[in-house]
DNA sequence: GCGCGTTTGGTGACATGGTCACAGACCCGG
DNA sequence: CCGGGTCTGTGACCATGTCACCAAACGCGC
């Protein structure tokens, strides 16, 4: 049982823990493009994605939506479970970006382990932290950041060192929380500059320094 | 010491629990307007309020406001503090609003409770559900919601329940993280509409029933 | 009460972003 | 090759943000 371990390490948990986790949680598979939680789904496990790598979005009432963060592997979904079970006023959904692997830690293991591990404890709220910070600079960009830096700045982690980003208009707005003729526009003008070339349903970065420039200048 | 048992009806804590909060934490009190953390302050404890409220805001590099929550009675700072400690890079600060009481807890018996009470730990994790719902709702308003919308809301909750609130347009655009002109010409559409009246300094809620429908079209 | 600097609010012109309607280009199955 | 669905482009218009500037109200010292 590997899984185990690779929890144990990313969270460098002791061996009375391990057993614990061994006993008690389950492993889950899988495939891309699976929602894993969503409106109203009350989430009763704390989840740890060892493998892949899950979007979680909103959607808002008249349609359009935001991505909140990802959660990649050593990372949890603890925020929205948290959310969920406390309140679950708040629908926000998970969908997979690619194939995961997770553990599913229930609620009454998840308490107990907070109790007696330290290193479990630092775990979660490294988690926390780093999602509330993420959700902090979100809110600094959606409210105070000009589109076509943010739209840059998307499109260079999209690609992450790759040449080209395989995404259509409708997804980058879905990314930023902005319409699709908004994307269209800024794009148009992206390539007007020679910053990217464009075919259908995918974007090249032609100029990725000048990108960086870009994104940089707000 | 009435504070320690005041924390414990908050949280729900063990006789246990009480002595070492009675040991290790330091009672506090801020006038209003002072400023409680901010860019750079290291967060060594964990604060819980007792009386009053702290805002909690973010300010921009172009020096542009937005409040991202306000924390009451009985709720505690928790997620900036873990922000601040873990990570430190972001700039978030706390003013009181009025007359604050709070204690501080220190890291050790901070994690030390967490430990040994479930109902601490429960605390806890409902203050970051609590945020961590507010968040969210916040990003979606920022990103999907009309400003007027918006604008009307925050009158209404401001208000709460008087006829009127003493704020300039200045400090809306603040708390909604919009420009003052905005809300300057917001207000004058409103007062067209016999919604408002306003005087320096001053908001009269002429129709809160309109208001209030205005503020749930959205 | 008077003068004066500061704060607050009002306004017009313009840039950016969101909404709507619609058309053309592309893709794929039949 | 045809037809329907998806993806992208475009123009008009409204909402919001930015900038420059002004005027009214206030606080304060005299």
């Amino acid at each position: 049982m590997g899984w185990v371990d690779e929890i144990a390490e990313l969270g460098g948990l002791q061996a009375a823990d391990r057993d614990r986790l061994n006993r008690e949680a389950r492993r889950i598979s899988v495939p891309a493009g699976t929602t894993v939680f969503g409106p109203g789904a009350q989430a009763e496990n704390l989840i740890v994605v060892l493998r892949g790598a899950v979007r979680v979005q909103h959607v808002s009432d008249s349609g359009r939506q935001i991505v909140l963060y990802r959660v990649h592997a050593g990372q949890t979904c603890i925020m929205t479970t948290a959310c969920l079970v406390a309140h679950e006023a708040y629908s926000a959904e998970g969908v997979t970006e690619t194939a995961v692997e997770a553990v599913m830690v229930p609620r009454r293991a998840f308490d107990a382990l907070l109790g007696s591990s330290a290193a479990f404890r630092s775990f979660v709220f490294d988690a926390y932290s780093r999602r509330i910070t993420d959700l902090f600079l979100l809110i600094d960009d959606v409210a105070f950041q000009r589109m076509d830096i943010r739209l840059a700045q998307r499109l260079l982690v999209l690609a992450g060192g790759a040449g080209s980003v395989a995404i259509t208009h409708q997804q980058l707005a879905a990314e930023l929380g902005t319409a699709r003729e908004v994307v269209s526009r800024l794009l148009q003008e992206f390539r007007r500059r020679g910053l990217v070339s464009s075919a259908r349903g995918e974007i090249v970065l032609e100029d990725a320094p000048g990108l960086r420039r870009l994104s940089e200048a707000g």
